[in-house]
DNA sequence: TGACAGTAATTGCTTAGGCAATTAATAATT
DNA sequence: AATTATTAATTGCCTAAGCAATTACTGTCA
């Protein structure tokens, strides 16, 4: 037998409850959304001016910075889909700021290269990001902003961590099916 | 002179900088935006079933509680854009989850009723926002809760200032320009 | 009353992103 | 070497959301 010891769902607290779940509430993931939906608006507003949305800032900053060439490896570290991807470099390529070049070695892989004028477009991103996040975090001290930082690194952990558990129960239920 | 007190920016920790900006760092905005990501992946797949999808669960549960009975209303408490809520609408509607009923007062307006089957539908929402906001919330303590509600809250305030500010600035702006 | 302003909903156009299928090229296997 | 599997990128189809223009209707005001 297990002797190791397992969290018990018993002593973790239930924080929101089918029954009497609150509307509009202020529940951490309707305060979340609300959160994210101003910065998502504010950076679309504050990358206008260079031509950039909001959802073209970070390909086109992982482009300036180098550590990514391929249309793979972008769409991995922005979190989407290649398909999409594929269509953001459309839409990059059609203002000028990258370009497609066929690689040789492997002629499955494009290689992307930013252009002059996307240096110049990204150029801005670091201190657009950084002064709206420091806005965002105005009367902040050090160790309250460590702390929300530690708090969604426990939330991503856990997110992980349920993921992984649907996905197990889900497979087990499939194999009961078969 | 006004001797009421401004908060000065010296004091203000400047947590991000324009120089040194690291990419895929750990910054809030990247924090909240992974999390928000698997947040909305979660959903997605728990609503599924249901034949919800994660953009409707919301305008169906306020229509559920009867908090709304318009687009116009609808479209405001689910902060989204009137034109969007009507293609949102006719999903819903070709869902048989809700229908539309011209008013018969102002023929402008057209009052919205959730269905049977809606109301079905909409039964499982406040279980899956429970569940899955609790189990992202494992290993929090209530103190730790209210610690980050007050942050996002806090950053929600900022956000509404910076908004204002930028706003005043730009209404300046034109006036010069004028 | 008749012009005009305001409002509710819809539609067209755009960006965005997920999923599945397709195509082309390379890698692995027998 | 020929078949098969894998990989990279693209495309089609869908949901989604913002913005601007349009339509239909109501209210106001001269």
């Amino acid at each position: 037998m297990n002797t190791r010891q397992i969290p018990s769902p018993v002593s973790a607290p239930a924080f929101y409850a089918a029954d009497n779940y609150v509307a509009g509430g202020d529940s951490i993931g309707h305060l979340m959304s609300r959160v994210f939906n101003m910065l998502t608006q504010e950076l679309e507003r504050q990358f206008e001016p260079g031509g950039l949305t909001n959802a073209q800032w970070k390909p086109l900053f992982k482009l300036s910075t180098g550590e990514v060439s391929t249309v793979a490896e972008l769409a991995r570290v922005c979190a989407l889909d290649a398909g999409g991807m594929t269509r953001m470099l459309d839409r990059l390529e059609a203002k000028g700021l990258c370009q497609r070049v066929r690689s040789s070695e492997d002629r499955r892989v494009v290689n992307l290269e930013i252009t002059a004028a996307g240096r110049g477009a990204a150029q801005v991103i670091p201190e657009v990001l950084s002064r709206v996040q420091n806005a965002y975090l105005a009367g902040f001290s050090v160790e309250e902003w460590e702390a929300l930082k530690s708090y969604l690194r426990r939330m991503l952990d856990n997110a992980n961590d349920f993921q992984q558990a649907q996905q197990t129960k889900s497979a087990a239920g499939e194999n009961n099916a078969a």
